[in-house]
DNA sequence: TGCAAAATAGCACGATCGTTCTATTTTGTG
DNA sequence: CACAAAATAGAACGATCGTGCTATTTTGCA
């Protein structure tokens, strides 16, 4: 399964209430109103922002009410409960990173290219992230052991990220770019390090040069895995 | 200064009753008593436990009450606050890391050996939290953007241990088992990618092979950066 | 052994949280 | 415009949290 049929999937479940209506046949209106999802989708956009910043264990529905000018029960129909919304903000999130990462990388060739576009986009957005956080990281960290739909939601996403990742790797071994011999999932674990190193040492150690030795490292893998030697 | 001489800085504050009764001139008992801090060494290690499987904001009086067989008020006298809770924490973890890793390591003699030792030993204890938790990625993310004393002492240890790392780089460039021009931080920072993969790898997508893809990218570091390849 | 001080317990407080229930307002459409 | 349904607000709930205050027990030493 592709990252982008992934992604398809996730938009489903959007039109609950006409399907719903539909087979109830008790409700006369064929169509599904649209304020709600219009204001569901800014409420998600504000739960976002504070998720990034405080995590998704930090999002309160209170504080989300607060941002964005409502009362919490207004906020809180729109989700029925705290794990729905956390969920909706998982899946916005990675809508927006697969947007930004991937999509952004499909326009270079597949191969080396198509690799390396996909460090390049991957590094600029934790780079930005440094700033206001990532919750693949720290979703990661606050549901490590505590089973649930929530954590089904945040490992599917970066699992089919990775997952991505590396058949962009396979592609370029296709191609002949990168050694047949090349080991996809050792060097998408030694990328994944180097994104992981970059967020704890410039996020929380607030090290500089963390940028540089991100990219510097990644030429390393290249190099190290027989990529040819290049700009 | 050496990470052994923060450790000992850390040891002290243990004893604030007597430096103040002498202050005072006015309690009469000379020495501290030492019922007290028993009972809170045995405070801090539950506190431990449940700090790596919870994280530190995951930590509640209520719950290491219960755990110490105690009344909330009773474990709360031992610390004042919260956040002094928090603190005492994270030095016990520092001093037990600094124990199974860095001490342990110092018995190999300097340069190569002892950076292989170092990262061994690391890597021991990072595999073996990959069931408990490790409040120094934990706390990194819960303490991100969150100014204050336990972000203070969970960056100073971190770094500490860091530097540690970083020293026995420059000490293998000195014995000439690494190349003179070899970036330590970069080193560092490439070692500390795989330890972060590792963790998130194994602790939270539960993926096999983690521990096996961290030794391997530990080697390639190696041989990138010039070291004879051995064994 | 007695006595002061330290250690611990018990209780209650204010705040915040997710959630529920019941009005009230707003929306879309016949 | 009217009317039903959707959307939102308001208030209250039980639970949990850190913390302060006041007993009560335990400790260590003269």
């Amino acid at each position: 399964m592709s990252i982008a049929s992934l992604s398809a999937k996730l938009i489903r479940k959007a039109r609950p209430a006409s399907s719903r209506s539909a087979a109830d046949g008790k409700t006369a209106s064929g169509r599904a109103l649209q304020k709600g999802q219009q204001t569901k989708m800014a409420i998600v956009d504000a739960a976002l922002n504070l998720a990034t910043q405080f995590g998704l264990e930090g999002l309160s529905i209170g504080a989300l009410a607060e941002a964005t000018h409502m009362s919490k029960s207004g906020v809180f129909a729109h989700f029925g409960s705290r794990e729905e919304l956390q969920i909706s903000v998982i899946h916005e999130y990675f809508a927006q990173f697969e947007q930004a990462v991937f999509y952004a990388a499909m326009e270079q060739p597949r191969g080396l290219p198509r690799v390396k576009a996909l460090f390049s986009n991957w590094m600029k957005l934790v780079a930005e992230e440094i700033q206001s956080g990532c919750i693949f990281i720290s979703g990661a960290v606050e549901f490590d052991d505590r089973p649930g739909p929530v954590r089904d939601a945040l490992a599917t996403s970066v699992q089919t990220w990775l997952a991505a990742m590396n058949r962009s790797i396979v592609l370029a071994k296709a191609c002949g770019h990168l050694p047949a011999d090349v080991d996809e999932e050792q060097m998408a674990f030694e990328i994944h390090g180097l994104i992981l190193a970059l967020h704890y040492e410039a996020r929380f150690l607030h090290k500089p040069g963390s940028v540089e030795r991100a990219n510097k490292g990644f030429a390393n893998i290249l190099a190290h895995h027989g990529a040819p030697t290049v700009s």
